[in-house]
DNA sequence: CTTTGTGCAAACGATTTGCAGGATG
DNA sequence: CATCCTGCAAATCGTTTGCACAAAG
């Protein structure tokens, strides 16, 4: 059985990418952490013992991940462009007030009926962006 | 009964906004559109004609606008900010061919259940959006 | 006449690019 | 060993800011 490591490894290599210890570590993070980080939060998560990845780097890490379809991005906020990690279907929360961004499965909602939308439009999807405030914002 | 023109004076008025000839010609002109401009969209149809604004001045008047809640920011795609002078409840349908974006009138989708989100968020409203292939791209 | 808006140019922050050296398959 | 990646620094793009002048109420 394949460990972790050896996962993300395969993973990168399916998609064609050469495995580097930068792409690498940027793909690790952003599969390891839930909260759509920017690209800036991940190159400071990765340097924070010591210096392993340039800024450039991350960028164009990011850009191949997303090439590939291992990576999406999420723009719920203004000028700020977050990653994720999870590029099946699913909807987001944002926190108005934090500006939090969770994942809600794509079973929570019920599936919306598209029929009623323009026939000259092909639909290939849909997500839903729910507003509101979060737990931890509502008792401060 | 009032034209068109002094409703939209009236408008910024009782918003406390002080009526210039240039936010005037922002908000006009966002009113009259429906393709969800970027700032520099906006600029370059005021000045089209004639230079009557500048850069700094339309941004400076979408972000009024925008505080006054007369205008709303779309944000769909990587790197642009789009406005939106129809800031009541909607959808949005975005063509992943040419990035054009398209309201759906609020009516159009079925109302989502949100009972089955986690209760300890405080919803205020939801948003949905299509993705597809606009008419336009199809046929290209 | 006081307050607020405008325009210019410089500043800014996030992202991209050019290029020389280094690592990968 | 050919190809692709990395890191640095400079370039770029959208947006913001400082400030002197002009316009609105």
């Amino acid at each position: 059985m394949s460990s972790q490591t050896d996962q993300i490894v395969a993973k990168l290599k399916s998609r064609g990418l050469r495995v580097t210890p930068q792409r690498f570590a940027v793909y690790a993070n952003l599969l390891g952490r839930c909260d759509h980080p920017t690209a800036d939060d991940i190159l400071s998560d990765l340097n924070q013992a010591a210096p392993t990845s340039s800024q450039a780097t991350v960028y164009s890490s990011l850009q191949a991940l997303r090439e590939v379809n291992l990576v999406r991005e999420v723009l719920l906020e203004e000028g700020v462009c977050r990653y994720d990690a999870n590029v099946g279907p699913h909807h987001h929360f944002r926190c108005q007030s934090c500006g939090a961004i969770a994942d809600i499965p794509w079973e929570t909602l019920a599936s919306l009926n598209l029929q009623t939308l323009s026939p000259r439009w092909q639909i290939e999807g849909y997500e839903v962006t729910v507003r509101g405030v979060c737990d931890r914002c509502q008792t401060q």
